[in-house]
RNA sequence: GCCGAAAUGGCUCAGUUGGUAGAGCAAUUCAUUCGUAAUGAAUAGGUCGCCGGUUCGAGUCCGGCUUUCGGCUCCA
């Protein structure tokens, strides 16, 4: 016999060998039919496998992250199976589970192209091959054996994988005449699958190598409920309607022109009105965090950026110099502000009473990024930082790192950005040659991230290879309406740019000594963040924040005066008050895409016009009766100060 | 940059196997002056992204380019 525990610290004796499915099964019969896989002392593992010794066992469902794993890792292999019964010849790549569904990539054979049209094909494939209630068969294979089978059955891309794996690890599951290498774990049998979709065909480089070839990349998802398959669906659909490029058009909050160029934002009347907001309240927090605005050009001479060394390090892949009528004379686009800064810093000469010496700006910035990647407002080749570098001694670092973090967390809380993640940027555990700067104060610097999150309590992940090349970093990431990841704040710490641009402060000691420098962007660009609050609001933005706060509706033309009165009236008490005097009926004006962004409607008519109100509805709220106007006004302003009285 | 897809009035989209472009909304005008999701009528608005080719004839078929979209790679 054996003892099983369970994560809630029971323990149940079972016969050596018994599987989960056995464990399940002796739990509860609804809990054996919900169960896609088990965990065997923190192993995920089918549940078939034989258990033989004590164990701490999980049953994994649906609900959990590696049951859904396992059933669409599950799903992948019957995506391959059914590309291959459909496209003989097919060479397959590898076909994990994601966050949401799963991929498979493959190299289809010569001239087959797998397209949009041919997703019905697949998955009618797919749901047949489920009718079958293949198993799914784990075997043990030495090295020698599965590069032989995968040889002959064409599969070069499985063998480049085989040949790096330790021989007598390696597993194959076959299910049917679909036999993969793969670590699994799987579900016993594809049965369970029982809604699938194809959801994207794209390209993708094997193993992510741009030198290397581009292989299919079929994107799908299934659900063991075909209910669960159109709620997902209706999900995306909804996703859809908060896009941002899509609300931004509605709103009138920004656009692009083929005319001016491809990744080059323009803000509109109203956009702007929103990004100036976020500008104040953003200067308003950074002077009680002791920061200074500065204002530098948006171009710089070629030697600041070879001084600074991001000229040999982006130089070819960037806009290129802008030539003067003076030989040899070259000038680039800036494509940060730092250098700037740094020539601010070097300026006179440095106490270290004067530190930390915190330069802030919305520093307006280009970057040549690859046409491929532009997307929106979050990727854009013209775009503005809310840029700060903090100049100090290394024994402040700490302390400034704690309070760009305390300015971070004031704005995604004023922001109801909940679901925000942080991610510690380090350099790549192995390869280090694309990093500037001593290891000794690369040590120091992410020694420092790291006890910074420590102290603050913030549950960061920490990713190898993630730092910028100058130095380690903290990343904020927000998701936006379809799940995407977008990096908002960021903070780093620099030791490289203050050595190249030989940076000093005179010391108490009466020596120079050299500062640290510290980037640090909450935002991370005005574009990005209004992309991403766009889709985190749907465009209903906090009233404090809405560019329209109110908009006004007369019944008919004939109070369109005193409508007007009303907005003038309003604006002189700091309400943000639109009029819409179209001469329609006013049911319609507030139907989709009109004014369903704006917090109050205000109606006007015979009655108010006589007494000098206005009737109040709030979107969402329905009816709120009439009120004088100048109540309105304070009504509105005082709720404003309520929702910003702490920033 | 790479793979794939798309591009039709201001917006959202129809447009069959090639035969000189349609709708709804928005706009303008007239009538209506209306109380919380659509008042009626009329008008105007398009070199069908751009360039080339095939054809008697191209929005439609073919090639190139531009931009956008979905990914990949990248992201100071």
């Amino acid at each position: 016999m054996i003892k099983i525990t369970f994560p809630d610290g029971s323990v149940r004796e079972y016969e050596s060998g018994v599987t989960g499915l056995q464990i399940a099964e002796s739990i509860s019969p609804r809990l054996a039919q919900e169960v896609l896989a088990c965990g065997v002392n923190g192993e995920t593992v089918e549940l078939n496998r034989p258990i033989t010794e004590d164990a701490a066992v999980k049953l994994y469902k649906w609900e959990d992250e590696e049951g859904k794993h396992a059933f669409w890792h599950t799903s992948a292999h019957l995506l391959a199976e059914a590309l291959q019964e459909l496209y003989p010849g097919t060479q397959f790549g590898i076909g994990p589970a994601i966050e949401n569904g799963f991929y498979y990539d493959v190299m289809p054979p010569e001239g087959v192209v797998i397209k949009d049209s041919d997703f019905p094909t697949i998955e009618k494939k797919m749901n047949e091959l489920v009718q079958r209630k293949e198993c799914l068969v784990r075997q043990e294979i030495s090295k020698n054996d599965a590069l032989k089978f995968f040889g002959e059955h064409g599969q070069t891309y499985k063998n480049e994988l085989i040949a790096e794996l330790e021989d007598g690890h390696i597993t194959t599951y076959t299910q049917g005449n679909y036999t993969d290498l793969c670590r699994g774990p799987h579900l016993l049998n594809t049965a369970p699958i029982k809604a699938v979709k194809v959801m994207a065909v794209s390209s993708a480089y094997w193993r992510g190598d741009e030198k290397r070839p581009q292989m299919t990349r079929v994107y799908g998802i299934s659900f063991p409920k075909k209910k669960m398959l159109d709620e997902y669906l209706q999900l995306l659909e909804e996703a859809k309607k908060r896009d941002h490029r899509k609300i931004g058009k509605e709103m009138e909050l920004f656009m692009f022109s083929d005319l001016v160029g491809k990744g080059l934002p323009m803000w509109l009347p109203r956009g702007t009105a929103l990004r100036l907001r976020l500008e104040d309240f953003l200067k308003n927090i950074q002077k009680r965090f002791g920061y200074q605005q500065v204002i530098t050009p948006h171009i710089g001479s070629k030697n600041l950026y070879v001084t600074s060394g991001h000229y040999a390090k982006y130089g070819k892949d960037s806009f290129q110099p802008i030539h003067t009528p003076e030989e040899g004379e070259e000038y680039m686009l800036k494509p940060m502000n730092c250098p700037h800064h740094c020539a601010i810093y070097a300026w006179k000469p440095r106490s270290y009473k004067d530190l930390p010496l915190r330069l802030a700006e919305f520093g307006t910035v280009y970057r040549y990024e690859q046409s491929g990647e532009l997307h929106g407002l979050t990727r854009v080749r013209g775009f503005t930082q809310d840029d700060a570098h903090i100049f100090c001694r290394p024994d402040q670092v700490k302390d400034e790192f704690l309070r760009v973090m305390d300015i971070i967390m004031i704005i995604f809380r004023a922001l109801h950005f909940e679901n925000f993640e942080a991610q510690i940027s380090l350099r790549d555990k192995v390869n280090r040659e694309k990093y500037i700067g001593s290891e000794e104060n690369w040590e120091k610097a992410e020694q420092a991230i790291i006890e910074a999150c420590e102290e603050k309590g913030l549950k960061a992940r920490v990713e190898y290879g993630e730092a910028a090349f100058y130095g380690p970093k903290l990343d904020f990431m927000v998701k936006d309406a379809l799940g995407r990841r977008w990096q908002l704040g960021t903070i780093q710490v620099d030791y490289n740019l203050p050595e190249r641009f030989k940076l000093e402060y005179m010391g108490s000691d009466n020596q120079k000594h050299r500062p640290v420098m510290i980037h640090r962007a909450p935002f991370g660009s005005m574009e990005r963040f209004v992309a991403v609050l766009i889709e985190h609001t749907a465009g209903h933005f906090p009233l404090w924040l809405t560019p329209d706060q109110v908009a006004i509706l007369p019944i008919s033309d004939k109070f369109n005066d005193y409508a007007e009165q009303v907005r003038a009236s309003l604006e002189e008490q700091d309400v943000r008050a639109c009029v819409d005097d179209r001469s329609e009926k006013i049911g319609r004006k507030i139907r989709d895409n009109e004014l369903k962004h704006i917090p109050y409607l205000l109606i006007v008519g015979e009655k108010e016009a006589a007494e000098g109100t206005v009737s109040v509805r709030k979107q969402g709220e329905g009816d709120q009766g009439a009120m004088k106007i100048a109540d309105f006004a304070k009504k509105i302003n005082d709720e404003v100060a309520e929702m910003t009285k702490n920033y």
